[in-house]
DNA sequence: TGAGAGGGAA
DNA sequence: CTAGATCCCTCTCA
């Protein structure tokens, strides 16, 4: 009992950073809870019902979980935890959705469970009679909206019904690259994920989520999932420029020609064997208030359709989703959503995280540049401090997030890193201006033109460009070059997949080293602090520690 | 026929 | 909490 962890009675896990066991623990108590806050010595993680059930689809049993906290335990787990913790456990796969030659059933695992849905008015909506004993018939057309119901009653149903009859299409992946000649073929993890997808352990897969870091080939995993289903195939996307990459990948990889891809977006309407959209159009409502694209799901028989950035999917996608649980369903994503309950949608209507692949896990095979990330506090500058104490809370983060000070620290760092490909990545227009102006270097926001967009990234790409200044659009931008530097000098309010992007920036293979810097401006003492440790929870929980510094501890 | 600007949406 | 970016549709101008 001299582990590294405190497990407290609400559930919460504190972590002792300092601790030689640290790494080991916090890589095993990843698998089942989710990391809540990072100061210095100490992190705190917090065990969720659907942290809890996202391990419990992935195999993880009650013992499992229990004997990791037991494991790394400095006091004795409490009892209240060990309990709750299996009950939690239990309660995914208390209830199933089957399907016999009369249609869908539902069956719980015990009586007070059967009761428990049945008085439930929403759940028991979707019964078609009355339950007998443990199993009760249920109306197919609301599979999703019963899963729905399920998930708001606590209990997650294990989804075995499949799925329906598509329109079949041959795909196969090539084994060399249409564009360039080099061989191809799927990675260890990529394939593993595949698998996991497509039969998920007891051969009732073909519904779940996939979490990858950027830049580890999400789309090389969608690939490999349309080989295995080798059906009709719909491809959500949040933007066009995805939309064209995708197709662009799919036309180098795959057995897949031009005339059975379609792009369906406000440009270009084209309905293929397999098309790929935009979130947005489907979203899209006319003048009616109706949502005018929806059809595009009934236009084929799609054997599958893939969610990519699932954790962007907008609420009319959601509503639809729930009534096509009869199709094969993939999400993708690099960060499974946080900052709101939409998981829980995602959980009940795609389906349980069937794989994630550690960031870390990726640096070690050297398929992504090992990053140092730093955080710098610069204080306001003195005559700047009144203004900021008698602000008010919005114009205080804003004040905090200008502050001119930091545009000192930014030239130390491009000194630091003369021979850097440097990318300044910010949220306000006016300083990113203000900043591209002093250093004499581009700038690229959203009102600049895609063509011209091109032109400095390949400039950039050359090293004809050593900095570039951008503002959101690096979020969103897929096409924008890799970086070895990038120093971030304004972010959002606290949202951890920003900071997860801006990473990803960075993290493309580098030659010599291999290493990639990632600094976070920070004005001490204020606001931007607090929101800015909130970021950077993603990158603490994926073993990315910050490194703390003052303006006087770079060295030039 | 296509490019580009402007408005509305979420 | 904001400011910002994107997308879709429609209109105008060659």
């Amino acid at each position: 009992m001299s582990g590294p962890l405190i497990v407290q009675g609400d559930m919460t896990l504190l972590l002792e950073v300092g601790h030689p066991d640290f790494e080991t623990a916090r890589d095993e108590i990843n698998a089942f809870s989710e990391i809540v806050k990072s100061p210095e010595y100490m992190h705190t993680y917090r065990m969720t019902p659907l942290s809890l059930w996202n391990a419990a689809s992935a195999g993880i049993s009650a013992d499992g979980a229990l004997g990791a906290l037991e494991a790394h335990a400095k006091h004795a787990v409490p009892e209240n935890v060990k309990t709750r913790v299996r009950q939690i456990i239990e309660r995914y796969g208390s209830v199933e959705i089957d399907k016999d030659d009369e249609g869908l059933f539902l069956t719980a695992k015990d009586e007070f469970t059967m009761a428990l849905i049945n008085a439930d008015e929403k759940a028991s909506s979707y019964f078609l009679s009355p339950p007998e004993g443990l199993k009760v018939r249920i109306d197919g057309h609301y599979r999703g909206h019963l899963k729905q119901a399920l998930m708001d009653l606590q209990l997650p149903a294990q989804d075995h019904a499949g799925f329906g009859e598509a329109a079949p299409l041959t795909i196969g992946l090539r084994e060399s690259c249409a564009s360039s000649g080099s061989p191809f073929s799927l990675r260890g993890y990529q394939q593993e994920a595949v698998d996991l997808f497509y039969a998920s352990g007891k051969a009732h897969g073909g519904h779940g989520v996939i979490v990858l870091p950027c830049g580890a080939g999400k789309t090389i995993v969608g690939m490999g999932a349309m080989e295995k289903v080798s059906a009709e195939t719909l491809v959500l996307t949040t933007s066009i420029t995805a939309v064209r990459q995708w197709i662009a990948e799919l036309l180098d990889k795959t057995s897949l020609t031009e005339d059975l891809i379609g792009e369906y977006s406000g440009e270009i309407k084209q309905i293929r064997p397999v098309t790929i959209s935009t979130y947005q159009i489907l979203s899209h409502r006319n003048a009616q208030g109706d949502n005018a694209h929806f059809s595009l799901f009934d236009e084929r028989n799609w054997g599958l359709i893939i969610y990519d950035e699932v954790h962007m999917l907008p609420a009319p996608v959601f509503r639809m989703t729930a009534e096509l649980q009869s199709k094969r369903r993939l999400g993708l994503t690099a960060t499974l959503v946080r900052e709101d309950d939409r998981q829980s949608d995602v959980f009940a209507l795609i389906g349980p995280k069937r794989c994630e692949v550690p960031w870390k896990s990726l640096e070690e095979k050297g398929f992504i540049a090992k990053a140092k990330c730093s955080e710098i506090r610069i204080p306001l500058p003195v005559d700047m401090k009144m203004a900021y104490a008698t602000s008010d809370k919005k114009d205080k983060f804003r004040i905090a997030s200008e502050n001119p000070d930091k545009m000192h620290v930014i030239k130390l760092l491009l000194e630091k890193h003369k021979d850097g490909n440097i990318l300044i990545i910010g949220q306000y227009i006016s300083q990113l201006k203000a900043i591209a102006a002093e250093l004499e270097a581009p700038i690229i926001t959203g009102s600049l033109a895609n063509k011209k967009r091109e032109l400095l990234y390949s400039s950039f790409k050359r090293g004809d460009t050593p900095v570039l200044v951008v503002s959101k659009v690096a979020n969103f931008a897929i096409d924008l070059p890799d970086a070895n530097v990038a120093i971030e000098v304004s972010g959002t309010f606290g949202s951890r997949q920003e900071e997860a992007q801006r990473l990803g920036r960075i993290l493309r293979p580098k030659e010599g080293d291999n290493e990639a810097h990632f600094y976070a401006l920070v004005t001490k003492d204020s606001r931007e602090e607090d929101f800015a440790g909130n970021r950077q929870l993603f990158l603490i929980e994926q073993g990315y520690p910050y490194e703390i510094l003052e303006v006087a501890d770079i060295s030039v």
